[in-house]
DNA sequence: AAAATAGGGATATTTTATATCCTTAATAGA
DNA sequence: TCTATTAAGGATATAAAATATCCCTATTTT
């Protein structure tokens, strides 16, 4: 059970997003060029950003992508879940209803025991992504990257942003 | 991002083996037939239980499986990552350092804090797990299945228990 | 008018999950 | 001892999902 690769690819592009001064927008091509990521690919997980309303567009020559909020009301989950969808990672096929000692047309009323716990599992997951804003992670990785590296990076974005 | 419905099976599967009686075993095909599985390939993932510890067998006729543990000493955690993997969810392909900016020869000492955050989510899912044990399910599903088909399912099992 | 862009449909490739088949060694019971 | 039954595991087949590319359209900037 892994992530697809687009979740991380969409985290990271919103992170260089989140740098971009406001009104102005970066591209798929930049974004992918930045990462060293297919184009064409990369832009499915920029669409799934789009769909969800994380992000802004605009067409044409200097269009590209800017966020639609601010750093520190995106969550991580907020971006998982554009990506990688909502559903929960245990799927109830209700096996316990093929025992054989049922009676017939008898009918089970709640979710099973075993998913009720998985799906806790799941949410323990999802409540902590929900508890880290983009915006922590910016300020994680400003202390990271060097900072040559980073003001030179930023440099680079600018450059291509419309 | 789904868990394999082996996960499921496994889970189900140690619950009916928790209701057998000591030194007793409990075959695939019988938990095949009592779950409505395929029985040959419910095989792999009680195989996983067996190659984790979790589960004792026994070959030749009334053969089978029976727990290695009590259920107090087995948590989600054990069984699910014995038919699943200890492998994390999320995957860091380390794409930061495609960033065209890095100066040659640059390398990175730490993970990224992307993957961080992700691992920390990761953990708090398997901290989730691990806080349930096979007992606690146990003492719930016998809350919610009528007394009339707990008993007939415990005289089914019983009657193919070798 | 020309160039660049996002959106999205169609398709191909690779990987993983699901499923079955078969052989082997071990074991219980007749 | 002989037979039936079992778990283990290798080999293979099928189905589904992830990854990737290509192409067309509408839009927007220059």
């Amino acid at each position: 059970m892994i992530l697809k690769s687009q979740v991380e690819w969409a985290l990271h592009c919103c992170a260089i997003l989140a740098g971009l001064p406001e009104g102005r927008y970066l591209s798929t091509k930049a974004l992918a060029e930045f990462h060293g990521l297919p184009k064409e690919y990369l832009s499915k997980a920029l669409q799934g950003l789009s769909q969800a309303g994380l992000v802004h567009t605009t067409l044409g020559p200097s269009g590209g992508y800017r966020l639609a909020k601010t750093p520190a009301e995106l969550t991580f989950l907020d971006i998982v879940e554009a990506v990688e969808g909502k559903a929960r990672s245990f799927v109830c096929n209700n096996i316990r209803a093929n025992n054989p000692c049922r009676p017939p047309g008898y009918c089970e009323s709640d979710p099973c025991a075993v998913a009720r716990i998985m799906w806790e599992a799941d949410e323990a997951w999802r409540q902590k992504l929900r508890s880290v804003r983009l915006s922590d992670l910016i300020e994680t990785l400003s202390k990271d990257i060097p900072a040559d590296l980073w003001k030179s990076s930023f440099e680079w974005v600018l450059e291509r942003a419309g």
